[in-house]
DNA sequence: GGCGCCGTGTCGGCTAAACAACAAAGGGGC
DNA sequence: GCCCCTTTGTTGTTTAGCCGACACGGCGCC
């Protein structure tokens, strides 16, 4: 049996074998979808182009929603790569190339995913949630680590703040992409980070 | 332990992992050589770039030299493979391609070969020559299984002229390949089809 | 000379992938 | 309805690949 390793921890002692046949799968299922689309997709296809045995696949994936799962998380993932600075950690700055990424890989959707497959969307749109949790959450602990004293749990604001950036680039995306998406991350940024209190004029402060 | 096919034979239940893991190491071997020539490549290079265990390289190649044959025959293969027609067997027409796939090939490591590598070119030439003698051999033996009633023996035949394509290749891309490849592959074509005989007076026919 | 470093080639133990075979669940066709 | 066929998961057994360690041979350095 292949061992599942807990997702967060820095457990990185994965045998080569695993890595190339994880990537041989997901490369197989990212060409099928590029060339055919989701639908009618099975899994003896997938490995077959994968050259890889199909029970070596459900070693690897329980079905092929599992597959799909992971293979939008690694493509959002490798967008996330390419436009975060090369300093993580929650800075101003990263955040708002969250935002900047989240919109343009749902606005890429609107455009790339046929008729067809729009079924599929929610799945897509969760696991892009869920990566923004993800990494929101391992750069609030790095964070939390510093300055202490809080009270509010690094989970709860992963997911507040994960679900902003989420929800404010969906939406937008939904729009028509109304004005640009730098314009969208500025506002999105400032209500995250200072909160209703710094962007709202109320008669009196919250609480 | 790998199985050592035996070569020519049609056992060909050939496990998937083993064609992959050769492929890799064949790949990798031929990125590197492409950016950096022979000189000083290491065994531990090689496997890394194919994300192959270094045990695993000598569960399929005695040592480098081994792996180097392996990749030209390969590349040589590769050429023949889309310069013959469809139809395989010993014709006049099969036979014009393997002299011209000789000679641009033979004629194409004159400019791709640099300097330093220069001491490699009795290796490749070995192959080139070796894997003719291979595709002939196997065209020779089964049109005797037809023709029959001969006294040559095939292997003898084949040595014949896979010798005198790959030498008259030879000679005429290191001549700097002063006549066209057609003209030549004409020439040699009449010598090797008719033979002595047709090809030149003699006082009287010879025996 | 001796020394450390690095690449080579080999070996035994462990692990993941291949394979074959299976029951079960759709999905048409008629 | 039933039948045929395909796909799905699952299981055991076999096989290839990974790892760590080893002895050996060069090669520079002091």
């Amino acid at each position: 049996m292949l061992v599942k390793e807990s997702v967060g921890k820095v457990g990185k002692r994965v045998d080569p074998r695993v890595k190339r046949t994880r990537a041989l799968i997901v490369g197989a299922f990212n060409e099928l979808v590029a060339e055919k689309g989701h639908a009618g997709l099975t899994v003896q296809e997938i490995a077959e182009r994968a050259t890889v045995n199909r029970a070596t696949f459900y070693a690897h994936f329980a079905d092929q929603y599992e597959l799909f799962d992971c293979a939008i998380s690694e493509a959002f993932r490798e967008e996330l790569r390419q436009r975060l600075p090369a300093s993580r950690g929650l800075s101003r700055e990263n955040l708002r190339a969250l935002v900047l990424a989240a919109c343009d890989y749902l606005a890429g959707l609107n455009k790339a995913c046929s008729r067809t497959d729009r079924q599929f969307r929610p799945l897509i749109e969760a696991r892009v949630q869920g990566e923004l949790y993800e990494l929101l959450l391992g750069w609030i602990e790095a964070s939390v680590r510093r300055v202490d004293g809080r009270s509010i749990s690094p989970d709860v604001t992963a997911s507040v703040v994960s679900w902003a950036i989420f929800g404010a680039a969906l939406d937008w995306s939904r729009n028509g992409a109304a004005p640009s998406s730098e314009e969208v991350a500025d506002q999105v940024l400032s209500v995250v980070v200072g909160g209703l209190d710094g962007s709202v004029s109320l008669p009196a402060r919250i609480s």
